[in-house]
Order: C-alpha cells, then structure tokens, then sequence
DNA sequence: TCCTTGTGCTAACAGTGTAAGACTTGCGTC
DNA sequence: GACGCAAGTCTTACACTGTTAGCACAAGGA
C-alpha cells in the first residue's frame, strides 16, 4: 500500500460528528473536516462517497447506539411499566447527548440519504420484546407504536425546547405511560 | 414611493414557501428565490433582512396556521376524547401538506431564527382548552404535555417515514388517547 | 425643473461540494 | 539496485451559495 494513508475513515466518521454536534448539520464541511484531520477536501472522496454518504455513515452509528441504549436500558425481567419508563428516560438521554445526530435520524429524510433498514429493525426490537410480554400479538404493534410515539414526541419536543411553560414534562410522559399500562392490563391482559 | 416596486414581502415569503416544501431548506435560495420573482437576488435585501429571518417569517405563518387549525378542529361542546382524535388528525393532517414546514418548526433552532412567542402560546391553547374541561388544573399542564407528547410523536415519526412495518398508526394513537382519558376519566375526574 | 428617496441593478468576496488530473511514495518484481 | 504499478494525496477548477458595496433609475414633491 503506497503513499502513507494520513487518514482513516473512523476518523473522518469520528471528527465529523464532533462537528455536526458542534454546529448542526451545516458545520459539517468538507473542507473544515479536511483542515482538521490534517488532509485537504478532495482527499476524503477517496474514502467517503461523498457528504451525504457521511451523513448517513453518522446516522448508522447513531442508530446502533440508539438500539443497544434501549437495549440495555431495563433487564427482561423488569415490569413493563418500569421498562418503559427507563427506556423513555433512556431515549431522552440518548438525544440530549446527541442532540443534532438525533435531529438528524428523525428529521426529513435529506434526499437519497438511506440508512441501514436492520439497524433500524434492531433499534425497535427492545420496545416490541417489552410489549410482546404483556400484550397480545395481534396488539403488539398498534401498542408499541403507541408507546413509541409517547417516548418519542415527548423527547423530540423537548430537544426543540417547546415545553417553555414549565412543568415537568418528563414525568408527564412517565404518567402517560402509567395510563398506557394500566389501560392495557385491563382490557387487552395477556391469557 | 419611487421606483415601482416590483415584488412584495407576501410574494417573497409565498414564493420561498413554495421553495421550501419542493426542495426543503436548502432549496430555498436567495437567488432562486429572485429568479423566479423576476427580481435579482440582492434586491430581495430590501424587503427581507436576510435568508434567516425570512426563513423565521415562514415559521410564524406556519405556527398560525397549525394553531388555527387545531382551534377548528373541533368544537368546543365534543367529549374530550373527540377533540383530541379531531386534534391528532388534523395536526398530522397539517404535517402531511406542510412536511418542510412543520420539520422547521419543530427541528432543532436553526442558529438565532426566532419565533414569536405569543403566536407558539395560542398555537397551543386550543389543547390546554380541551384538557381542562375534564381535569383538575393542576394537572392540566402535564396532561397537556402527555397528550401532545403522543400526538406530535405520531406525526413526527409518520413524517420521517419511520413506520416501516405496517401497522396503522393512526389508529393507534387513536387508541392511545382512549387510554389516557379512560385512565384520566378514572383517577383524576374533575369533581 | 430639480432633488430626494425608494427600489432595482451589477460586481464582488468568501465560502461551499465535488470532478479532473497530476503528483508522491512505497511495495513487489525483475 | 532499478522499475513500474497503484493507492493515496495534492492542486486546480467550476458552479453554486449568502451577502455587501456602490451605482442607476424612476417617480413624486418642491
């Protein structure tokens, strides 16, 4: 292998998320990359497609951690209740630490950026196992999108700092889960 | 007023509206923007400050809208359970024909792009409104929050493509909210 | 008639992504 | 040891972006 690589994609990968969280999706530059990790702009096409490749490159990894986040976030063994919960305080965790990555996994698909559909499966797949457990399976994906877009809305709104008339918005969500669990174990409990 | 004035604040901020929902952010270029008023780019520094704040002007049009929009969707006199479907299906509604708006709206703050405050309070009035027909008020705010947590989550997902694996998600926000004002309707009746 | 003033224009600057093509450098082979 | 191949980097260039500076023009008021 000729000429002595100065850069390897991990790195690219790396410093290229430390700019979009530094200053969105705009500061990642080609050309700021390039100053920062010693190499000039063009140099990186030869190791990334191009920006929104990176882009997506980014939005795997988050998507991965994502998963294992939710994953290890409440063993099996925890109440469904308090699983959900971890996983919503999990989730809300995951995207304060990674506000604009976040931003960018649940924001308007920019053009042809595609990320990997198993990663995405495998994202899911904690939430589905939680609810399988307690409801029945024709239930479980009318539920799980249900919970899902609790845990979901209640963080991306929070990220865009809409809750400004104060409040606990976090044990709002807590409590929506509660109703959600409740209701369940009442009408649609497992046999 | 000398000179005729060739192109007006509204047309601007229609036309870089049309811009935005074809193209998303990035397609609402100043010199497009021109282009297609029949006007050089730089003269549009006359009537805007600058690409920011038009882009700010678009937000509260559209806060406007959605607000008026969820204060029409149902009437006052309907249970609370038929508001909030009412609510949830026009705000996914509102998403749907405005996807580049509605994700500027709720996407992390571009930079220093403000929205008015008053117009983000009455925006969300009509659901407090709603809340409070059934609940104590000191729980009106975090039943608020929980239900617009649900409401929004759906929407923000369905927008982002993100549910991938069928379902109907509509319904089953639909049956979300059932359980929250079952559950409400339950522990927390207003006396 | 002239002057003010609002509105438009062109030219320019610094920044962007990226394609084309030239160059360096080290390894494998003779 | 010399040579060539090819991976990786470089420079150059183009078309695009937002925005500022300065000039040109049309019309209403004096």
């Amino acid at each position: 292998m000729p000429y002595p690589t100065r850069v390897r994609p991990e790195e690219i990968v790396a410093e290229a998320r430390r700019l979009l969280e530094e200053g969105g999706p705009e500061a990642v530059t080609m050309r700021e990359l390039g100053r920062r990790l010693g190499v000039q702009a063009p140099s990186l096409y030869f190791h990334v497609k191009n920006r929104d490749a990176l882009l997506g490159l980014l939005m795997d990894q988050g998507l991965e951690e994502l998963g294992d986040i939710l994953a290890m976030a409440a063993p099996d063994s925890t109440p469904l209740r308090r699983r959900l919960h971890a996983m919503a305080d999990a989730y809300e965790l995951f995207a304060l630490a990674n506000r604009q990555l976040f931003a960018l996994l649940f924001g308007p698909r920019p053009r042809d950026v595609l990320v990997d559909e198993d990663l995405a499966e495998s994202a899911a797949a904690p939430l589905l196992d939680s609810i399988r457990t307690v409801v029945p399976e024709n239930m479980v994906l009318a539920v799980s999108q249900a919970a899902w877009s609790m845990i979901h809305g209640h963080t991306s709104l929070a990220l865009a700092d809409q809750f400004t008339m104060g409040g606990d918005p976090a044990a709002a969500v807590h409590l929506a889960i509660d109703l959600l669990v409740d209701g369940l174990e009442r009408a649609h409990a497992k046999p």
